[in-house]
DNA sequence: CGCCTAAGTAAGTGGCTAGTCACTAGCCAG
DNA sequence: CTGGCTAGTGACTAGCCACTTACTTAGGCG
C-alpha cells in the first residue's frame, strides 16, 4: 500500500506471475488467488486487470509464444541458413532450462483441446512460430517441420523433468549422451 | 439397475469413459461426476472403483500409453526397418483421427509438470513408447527421435484441431499438401 | 426360502474458487 | 486544501467438486 503503480504497470505484474504458475498448474490446475499472491495483490484486483481467468491465460498464451520467437530473432541476428538454425537450437535449450516458456506452451496446447477461444489463441501463436522458424531460417518446409517436431520433443521433455545440465536416463534417451549437442545430431542438423 | 456387473468390468467402463473425459479437458478441467455419467455409474461408485481422481487419471495415462503402443506393435506384425517404419507412421495417423489418445497423451505430459505421481507415470508410458519404437523398427536413436519428435508434433496437431481428412491452412503447414503422405517427406522417412 | 456378500446409490460435507460489491486511500488539478 | 479520479482491498456469494457415510437392493448358495 506504501507506493501506488499504474494500472498498467500491475497489469504487467500480474502477467508476469501468471506464466509462472500458469506454467507450473495449467490453465484449471491454477487458482487466480495464486496470481494474485505472486503478483503482490489482492485477488479482487485481478479480475479489474483481466476481465476473467482465461483471458488472463490466453494474455499469458500469447505472451510465452512472442517470448519464445523474440528468443529466436534475437539469437540470430546477422546469421542466416544453417548458422540461423543452429543458434535457434540453442537458444531452444536455453528456454529448456528455464521451464516457464516450454512448458506453458504445452498447457496451451493441452487447453486447446477443450476450449474454443484458446484453441484459436494456440493456433495463432503456434502459426506466428512456424513462420517466424521459416523466414529466419530460410529452410524448406520439410526442415522447418523437423526444426519444430524437436521442438515439441523437447516441450514434453521438460514437462517430464529432463534437465541437460543433470542428465539422467531418459534425458539421455531423449537428447542423446551429448544434451548440448542434441541439435546437432538430430534432424535439425542432417549430416 | 435392472443389470449388475461385476466390479471389474464398472472399472473397464469407467476407464473407457475417463479416456474420453479426461482427453478433452485433462485432469483438472474433468469432473469425476461428468465421467461417472458417462459411464453410466453414480459419481460415488466411482469412488469404490477407483481410491482418487488422480489415480484415475493416472490408470488413463497408462491405458492411453497402452494402446498407442499395440497400435505400432499390431500395424507392424511381419514387418521390420523401413517397412515397419512407414506401418507405424499410417498406424499415427488413425490415431490422430480418433482425437483420444494423443490429446490424452498432450494432458498427461502436461499435469506432469506440476505432479510427481503423474510424471512418474508419464515417463513410464514415454519410455515404453520409446522402447517399442526402437524395437520394432530397429532404427538407430537418432532417427528414433526423429520419429518421436514427429509424433510429438501430431499430439499438438491433434489439439489445435487439425483434421487431416478436411485440411485448413495450418494442417497444410503441419503435414504437408498431401497430409496423407506426411510421414513420407517428413524426417521419418529421410530420402 | 432366507441369508450373506457385493453392487449400487441418495444425500450430504467441507473446502475451494471465479467473480462481485461496497468501500477506503493515495494522488493530482485547480 | 479540496474534489474527484483511480489504485486497491475486505468481505462476501453462489456454485462446484472430490470424497464420505449410511443406506438399499440384487442375486448366488445352502
Amino acid at each position: 500500500m506504501a507506493t501506488r503503480s499504474t494500472a498498467e504497470e500491475r497489469r504487467e505484474d500480474v502477467l508476469e506471475a501468471a506464466l509462472i504458475e500458469f506454467a507450473a498448474g495449467g490453465m484449471d490446475g491454477t487458482s487466480t488467488d495464486a496470481i494474485a499472491r505472486r503478483a503482490g495483490i489482492s485477488q479482487p484486483y485481478l479480475f479489474r486487470l483481466y476481465p476473467t481467468k482465461k483471458a488472463l491465460f490466453i494474455a499469458a498464451v500469447d505472451r510465452t509464444f512472442g517470448r519464445v520467437i523474440d528468443a529466436f530473432g534475437k539469437a540470430t541476428v546477422g546469421l542466416s541458413g544453417m548458422e540461423a538454425k543452429e543458434a535457434m537450437g540453442e537458444a531452444y535449450m536455453v528456454l529448456l532450462r528455464d521451464q516457464t516458456f516450454l512448458q506453458l506452451q504445452l498447457h496451451s496446447y493441452a487447453a486447446a483441446c477443450g476450449d474454443e477461444e484458446v484453441r484459436a489463441a494456440t493456433r495463432r501463436g503456434f502459426s506466428r512460430l512456424w513462420d517466424e522458424v521459416l523466414v529466419l531460417t530460410g529452410m524448406g518446409p520439410e526442415m522447418s517441420r523437423d526444426f519444430m517436431a524437436f521442438g515439441m520433443l523437447l516441450n514434453v521433455a521438460s514437462a517430464m523433468g529432463v534437465d541437460a545440465d543433470s542428465p539422467d536416463e531418459l534425458c539421455v534417451r531423449l537428447l542423446g549422451s551429448d544434451p548440448a549437442a542434441a541439435f546437432d545430431s538430430s534432424a535439425v542438423y542432417p549430416a
